[in-house]
DNA sequence: GATAAATAGGAAATCGTTTCGCTATAAATA
DNA sequence: TATTTATAGCGAAACGATTTCCTATTTATC
C-alpha cells in the first residue's frame, strides 16, 4: 500500500492562528461574522499551512458531497460522450464532480450501477436509459434523490427529463425534403420498437407526409435491424427490390446518420447518384457526416446544449432552486451539407439505371 | 434543499444483532474470527434492515474511497472515449468509481483538475496529457498518489504509462504499402510537432522508407495544420501541386483517419481514384474509416485494451500489488479495407488525369 | 485444582468536519 | 450604577465507520 502524506486538519490551522476549530469553521466557509484581526489570523494560517477542508470529513457531516452520477449504456458512442461534454462542462462550472459509469445496454446493471451511485452519496443522477423501462428510476426518485432523465420520454412528468421533440424533428426533415420538390421519400429505421425514440421518429415521417398531403406507402419504408452491426444487407436487398419494382423514391429520410450513410452506399452501388438521383437525410448531425461522400444533410440535436440542460437542471434541483420546467425539449434543426438536391427532372429515366454486379 | 432519508447506521444493526459495534464491523468486513452463532445473527440484521456500510465514514477513517480520477482532454473525442470505455469496465469489475474530468487541452485547467481529484482523495489518477508537459505530473507523483501516464512518453521511466509505439507503428503502416509493391510513398500529418506522438509518427515514416531503401523526398509530406479545423485547404493545395509538378505518389500514409478521408476526398475531387490509382493508409481506426468511401485501411491502435491496461496497472499500484512492468507498450496492427490496392501498372498515365474544376 | 495461554467480544479513541448551545464580554437602557 | 440585550467566540456533540486495546471467558498445561 502507498503510505498517504498527512495533510493539514482544520484543527492544526485553529492552533497555528490561535483561535478555535468552530472559529476557523466559520471562516472558510464564510457562515458567521468573525471579527476582522481573527479573520485574517485565520486565513493567514490557512494560506501558511495551505489548508483544505477534507471533502470526505464534511461529506460526512453535511451529507453532500458535491457530486453526481451519470449512467449511461456505451460511452463511447458519440452521442452519448458529446453530451457528457455538455455535462461536465457545467458540473465544473458549478463545482461539482462526475462520476461516470457505462452499463452496455443491461437493465440489471443499470439498476445496479444506480444503487452504487446512491452509496456513494452523489447529489444527484443523470440517466441515460438503455431501454423504455422506468422502475428503477422511479424507485431512486421515491427516495429523494435528484434524477434528471435524458433522451428519453418517460411516462411520469414528475421524473424531470431533457429531450428533443423526436416526431417534430423527422416532421422537419420531410418538410426540408418537400420544400426542395421531393413527393415520393422512403425512410429507413430499425425495429427496436419498444423504444420510444424509434417510435417516434417513425411517427413524425407519417406525420409529415400527411402535412405535406403525401400518401404514405409501407413499401418504401426500409426496416434495417442489421444496421448496428455494420451489416448492411437489409438495406441492400430493399434497394434492389425498390429498384427492380421501379418504385424507388427521390428522397430518404433515416433514422439515423449511420443508416443514411449505409443507404448511400447500396444507392451508389446499385448506380444512382446522391444527391442528383436520390437524396438523403440523416439524423443526428454526428461526426461521420462531414466524412460522408457526399457529406451528409441532416437533422441536428443539440447534443452538448442538452448535457448541459441536463446538468443545470439536475443542480438546480439539488440545490433547491425553484425551477419553472422540468420537462425540457430542446429545438432541432437541419444541418445542410450535400445529400439533398431537387428531385430529377425525369424519374423514369431515373428506374431506367442498371444496377451493377454487386447483387 | 432535498430531505435525504437517514440510513440505518452500524449502530443500528448492532442494537438489532444485540452485539457490539466492532462485531458487526468485524463480520461485515471479514476482518476477524466471529463466533458462527453471533456472526448470523448479525447477517441477519444486516439483511433486516438492508444495512449498507456509509462509504464516506469509512473514507474518512481508512483514508481509501476506491475512487480513480481520470483527466482528459474532450471526452468528445471517440479515441479518448473508447479508452475510457476499457478503463470502465475494469473499474467496475475491480470495484472501483470513476470520476471524470475534461481539460480542453487547457494545461492549467489540467493542474486545477488534478488538484481537485486530489482533494476529493481519490486513490489514483489516469492520465492523458494534452501536451508533452509533466511538470504537475512529477508533482503528483511526488505527494505518493498512484498515477498513469496513458497514450505519451513521459521522459521519466518511473511515472508508470500505458502506450503504443507509434514510430513502429507507422513503420508497419509504410511496411504494408511496400509489401504491396509501392516505392513512392507520401505522407500527411500536422504540424505539433511539440507533441512527441507528431514526432513519432512522421520518425516512423521515414524509418520505414529506410528500411524499404526508398530515398526520402520531403516534397511528398504533406503538412495540414488545418485539418483539425476541418479545414482542407492545405491537402487540397498540396495534392494540387503534386499533381501539376507530375509528382504524385503512387500511396500515402496519414497521422490520423481523419486526415487520411481529408486525402481520399481531395485525391477523389482532383481525378484519382483511390485506391486504383492511389492507396491511403490511415491510423488509429476510428469509426468513420467504414464509412468512408472507400472504406479506410488503417493502422489500429488497441484503445479499450489501453484504457483496460491502464486500470489494471493503477489498481496493481494502489492495491500494492507487485508490477513487473510499468511502462507498458502496446501492440498496433494493420486493418485492412478497401483503400489500398497494388500500384498502377503505368504511373505516367496516373499523372496525365486532368484535375476537376475545383480549383 | 491452580496457573498460564489463547481467544472472543466490547469500550473507546480516532478520522476531520459542522453546528448547537453556552459563556463572557461589550453595548445599551433604566 | 445596576440590569438587560446583543454579540463574538468557544466547547463539545454529532456524523458513521475502523481499529487498538483491554477484559472476561474458555482451554490447555502442569
Amino acid at each position: 500500500m502507498w503510505k498517504k502524506l498527512k495533510r493539514p486538519s482544520i484543527r492544526d490551522v485553529a492552533r497555528e492562528a490561535g483561535v478555535s476549530i468552530s472559529t476557523v469553521s466559520s471562516v472558510v466557509n464564510k457562515t458567521k461574522f468573525v471579527k476582522e484581526d481573527r479573520q485574517k489570523r485565520v486565513l493567514k494560517a490557512v494560506k501558511k499551512l495551505n489548508y483544505k477542508p477534507n471533502i470526505i470529513a464534511r461529506g460526512l457531516r453535511t451529507r453532500s458531497t458535491r457530486t453526481v452520477g451519470v449512467i449511461v449504456p456505451d460511452i463511447a458512442q458519440p452521442f452519448f460522450s458529446q453530451v457528457i461534454r455538455g455535462m461536465e462542462e457545467v458540473a465544473r462550472k458549478r463545482r461539482y464532480t462526475l462520476i461516470l459509469s457505462c452499463t452496455f445496454y443491461d437493465v440489471a446493471e443499470e439498476e445496479r450501477q444506480m444503487n452504487v451511485l446512491v452509496d456513494q452519496f452523489i447529489d444527484g443522477l443523470l440517466f441515460f436509459c438503455g431501454y423504455d423501462n422506468y422502475s428503477h428510476i422511479k424507485k431512486i426518485y421515491n427516495q429523494n434523490i435528484p434524477v434528471v432523465v435524458i433522451d428519453r420520454e418517460v411516462s411520469d412528468p414528475k421524473i424531470p427529463s431533457v429531450l428533443i421533440d423526436n416526431t417534430g424533428a423527422m416532421e422537419q426533415a420531410v418538410d426540408y425534403l418537400c420544400s426542395y420538390g421531393h413527393r415520393e421519400i422512403g425512410y429507413v429505421t430499425f425495429t427496436f420498437e419498444n423504444q420510444a425514440t424509434v417510435r417516434n421518429r417513425y411517427a413524425g415521417y407519417c406525420s409529415g407526409l400527411k402535412k405535406n398531403n403525401i400518401p404514405h406507402n409501407p413499401d418504401i419504408a426500409i426496416i434495417d435491424d442489421a444496421i448496428r452491426l455494420n451489416e448492411l444487407r437489409g438495406t441492400y436487398n430493399i434497394i434492389k427490390e425498390l429498384h427492380e419494382k421501379r418504385k424507388m423514391p427521390t428522397a430518404f429520410t433515416a433514422i439515423a446518420d449511420a443508416s443514411a450513410i449505409g443507404l448511400i452506399k447500396a444507392l451508389k452501388e446499385a448506380g444512382y447518384r446522391v444527391p442528383q438521383d436520390v437524396s438523403v437525410v440523416g439524423f443526428n448531425n454526428e461526426i461521420v457526416c462531414e466524412f460522408s461522400d457526399p457529406p451528409l444533410t441532416t437533422v441536428k440535436q443539440p447534443k452538448k446544449l442538452m448535457g448541459a440542460a441536463a446538468m443545470n437542471l439536475l443542480l438546480d434541483i439539488v440545490e433547491g432552486k425553484k425551477v419553472k420546467n422540468k420537462n425540457i425539449v430542446l429545438p432541432t434543426n437541419i444541418i445542410e451539407r450535400g445529400s439533398v438536391a431537387a428531385p430529377p427532372k425525369n424519374t423514369k429515366q431515373l428506374s431506367q439505371r442498371g444496377f451493377g454486379n454487386e447483387f
